[in-house]
DNA sequence: CATTTCTTATACAATATAGAACAAATGGAC
DNA sequence: GTCCATTTGTTCTATATTGTATAAGAAATG
């Protein structure tokens, strides 16, 4: 039962944090750059997780940070977009465009 | 563990196809102007399970309609969206225009 | 060694998916 | 007219994938 055709709507979300964070991006962070955009507020669980998943389709990559001099700064576990994950993203937009395209006539009032 | 702050993208676009449809939507049109449109290829079955999950939700509105004298022309189920659903895609939209808004300067190179 | 920051593990709910079974309509064969 | 094969359309069943929260674990330092 194959699926993968699209991303699933958080993961496209967390795709599009870590093309802002630049490769800064830890778990913590992406929770939190989420949350300052969006209002969504994610469990830490909830954005490892799908972390974890998106790794193992190839869509990022992760490596191990340097930790901070600061109290309980540990080493981060740092993640980055890879090209695969970037064309899923742009699969993605360019999906929900071809649906939305010319919808205006459609759409009525609320 | 309550869920349901946002779509998932398989109920987005069906969604999206029912905007466009206006009230003459059923299971089989849905599913080929989903594939016309992104070359998307689903399976009956996972349309009318979504089609179901949507109307459980209240985002969407069923009813029967007359059969049409052809061929197998069976009496069809139409679907239709409602306000909640619209409101639903409003809010899926926003938020990805949040995560994507400014995104051009980090995107670099494919 | 208690506290802080961060990650992993565990468990379960919600979504996505395919394929087969089922249902209703009708054009012909007879 | 009445079977019935064919067509159009829906529902059922079963499973994979994603989304979610909470708790447990691990490393750093004052």
């Amino acid at each position: 039962m194959k699926r993968g055709q699209l991303l699933g709507s958080l993961e496209q979300i967390i795709l599009l944090a870590l093309v802002r964070l630049d490769g800064t991006a830890h778990g913590m962070i992406v929770r939190r750059e989420i949350e300052e955009r969006t209002g969504r507020n994610i469990s830490i669980g909830a954005v490892y997780a799908t972390l974890e998943r998106l790794e193992k389709k190839g869509y990022i990559r992760s490596f191990t940070g340097e930790p901070t001099p600061q109290r309980g700064g540990r080493a981060k576990r740092l993640f980055r977009i890879e090209g695969a994950g970037k064309r899923a993203l742009q699969i993605s937009e360019q999906t929900i465009l071809s649906m939305t395209a010319g919808l205006k006539d459609h759409w009525g009032t609320i």
